[in-house]
Formats: structure tokens, sequence, C-alpha cells
DNA sequence: GTCTATATGGGGATAGAC
DNA sequence: GTCTATCCCCATATAGAC
């Protein structure tokens, strides 16, 4: 049952959501992206609120497996905050969760908003935990997850504002920079 | 002339974006809450592009004014930039320029888009400049402004959407950490 | 479960008088 | 420069048949 008409519309909805976001993408363009037809949507989905929800939740869990498959593998722990930096990611059209941020049809639904909430309570936490593993203190290690994920956030914005990807790459590049030098002295002490 | 039609139109239409995104804000939400008559806001502004590029110049204008002083003033290099990290920020409502990033009506409109993206490239170098007076070499600092600038961006992504204020101030403070230490390795080399 | 037809409200604008 | 009236289209559904 992968590609009955519930499957396809929740996929048409994650890729127009990623690509235009979700005040953007009326159910009528999912209608037609998905070539279902229009009792079809409403019968498995009575309302937007509930296709959005379908789709952000299942882009959500997307993105939540891939960022811990990095977090988790078997490398030493910075190397592992460094490998999720440096993961590939399509800058220019942002994250697929994060853009939802300022996405005034997920900022007025509480219940897609609360989903949103959860990719990054999580993601911080993964993060945290393996800077905890790499030695620092906790209090320390909670900020600099939080940095560690804002970098890659704000490098997203910064490469779509300026209309370029190399932009995403130069934040990356320059925390890299700065937890391996970091990471050395607390070697040498 | 502070507040003929013109002016309270582009005013209330920079609280309304900032408030809620332009996608989101029709040019019937500005006529109301500014109080101004419909022939008016034709005349003035023929269509939503011409509202919305002078609106968004306005917040522009402001933003890399008030950015400018911060990372202009008489104090050491780095200072400077910790100031700029620091400053005070309403983390929930987002930045005023860095959510158009990812509102369809702003990257939809190439006009609108370019004055976004000068926002940040005027930015972005201006960061760089205090790092290359702090020492550092061109690349790394051209990376590391990158770094700065996309955390702040990304805090915003964070705050908004856990919808904690405290996520914003957590990656300032991880990235002034990091920058600090670094500073005083650099000292002692 | 899926179809076609219909409905309401707002977005973005135009027309022409004052 | 500003006013009121009007227009068309699309977003988001609802209704009821098959």
């Amino acid at each position: 049952m992968a590609d009955d008409a519930r499957t396809r519309l929740t996929r048409t909805a994650q890729e127009l959501f990623a690509a235009r976001g979700v005040s953007a993408t009326s159910p009528r363009d999912v209608l037609t992206a998905s070539g279902v037809g229009q009792g079809s949507l409403y019968h498995h989905f009575p309302t937007k609120h509930d296709l959005t929800l379908a789709a952000v939740g299942a882009t959500v869990d997307e993105a939540l497996t891939s960022a811990m498959h990095t977090l988790a593998s078997d490398a030493p722990a910075l190397e592992r905050i460094v490998a999720y930096l440096g993961k590939p990611r399509d800058a220019l059209a942002g994250c697929r969760v994060g853009r939802l941020t300022s996405d005034q049809a997920v900022m007025d639904d509480d219940g897609v908003h609360a989903v949103v909430g959860i990719y990054f309570t999580r993601l911080l936490d993964a993060v945290r935990r393996v800077l905890v593993e790499d030695g620092l203190a906790d209090d320390v290690a909670r900020d600099r997850a939080h940095t560690v994920v804002a970098v890659v956030q704000g490098g997203y914005v910064l490469a779509r504002a300026t209309g370029d990807p190399e932009a995403l790459r130069a934040a990356v590049r320059g925390m890299t920079a700065l937890l391996t030098t970091t990471d050395r002295e607390a070697s040498a002490a």
C-alpha cells in the first residue's frame, strides 16, 4: 500500500511544502500535483490542518532519522559533530523543517507548531549528549549544542538571502574551525 | 512631513510585515491598520510590490544602521563582535529581515529579494572587517563572519521553533564562549 | 472512497467621481 | 490625493450522487 491516495497526497504535500512553504501551497495545488481527485483529498484529510500535520510529521520523522544516524555513528564524538555540520545540504532550498518557523500557516497551528518544536528539541538534545561525551560540562554542552544547530539554520538563511549556497558552507567551515581549534587547546590542557 | 499618508502606510506595513510576514499581510490589512483610505493606498503604491519594496527597504535601512553602530564603536574589535552577538533581541518575533528569507512573497519578487540580499552582504562584510582588524587572516575572517551572523539568525529559528527565547541566548552564549576562548589561545601564542 | 458541482470570503486590484 | 463602488480569481471547503 505504498501508493494509495493517502500516501500520494502526503508525499506530494511534503514536496510542495519543501518547495514553497505551507501557506503558499493550497489543497488544490496538492490535488493537481498528486493526480488524486478532490473528493479523495477531502475524504482523507477533511481540513488543511490534517494534511499539514501528516506531511510535516512525516518530514520531521525523516529529518530526525537522518540527523540521528549521523550523530550516533561509531566515530569519535567531535567527528560526529563535524560530520553533522558538514552534511550535504541543499542550501538554496532552505531547511525543510527550519523554514516552517516563519511560515504563518505553521505558527498559527498549535499542533503543527508543536511538531516542529519537537524536532529541534530532540536534535538539540542529541547534539548536547555528543558534546558531553566529548568531555564538556553539561551547561557548556547545552549552549554549544544550540550554537552548532543555529549555525546550520542560520547558514540556510544566509544562503537564501544572498542567493549563494557558499554562504552556508562558509558558516559551517567557520564553526568547524572554531571547534577543532578549541579541541586542540583542550587536549593540550 | 512625518506623518502624511505615504509615511503612515510604509510604517504600518513595516509593523505588519514584522508581525506576520509579507505573504500573510494584505494591502487591505495595511489600510485598516493605518487608517488611510483605499484610494490613498493605491495612489501611493499602485501594487503590493511597491508597498513591499518601500517597507522592506526602510526596515533594512534601520536594521543596517543599528548593526553598524554596534560594529563601529571604539571598543576593541573582539568586544564589538561580542556586543553584536549579545544585542537585545526579540527572539520569538524573529529577525525582521532574516524571516523574509522564507516568505514566498519576498522570494518571488526579485527587487525585494535583492534588498534582503544586500542587507546580509553588507552585514557580513562589516563583521568580516572587524575580525580582520582583530588579526584574523582574510579567508578565516570571511568564514567566521558567516558563522557569527548565522548563529544569530539560527538562534531566532530555534527560539521560534521551540517557543523559548532562551534558545537564542544559549546559541549566542555558546558562540561567545568559543570566540573568547580562541582569543585567549591566540594571545598566548 | 471517489466524483462533480457549488458556496463563501478574502486577495489584489481597477473605475470614475470629488 | 482621496473616496466609494465594483471586479475577478483563488483558497478552502461543503453537498450529495455514484
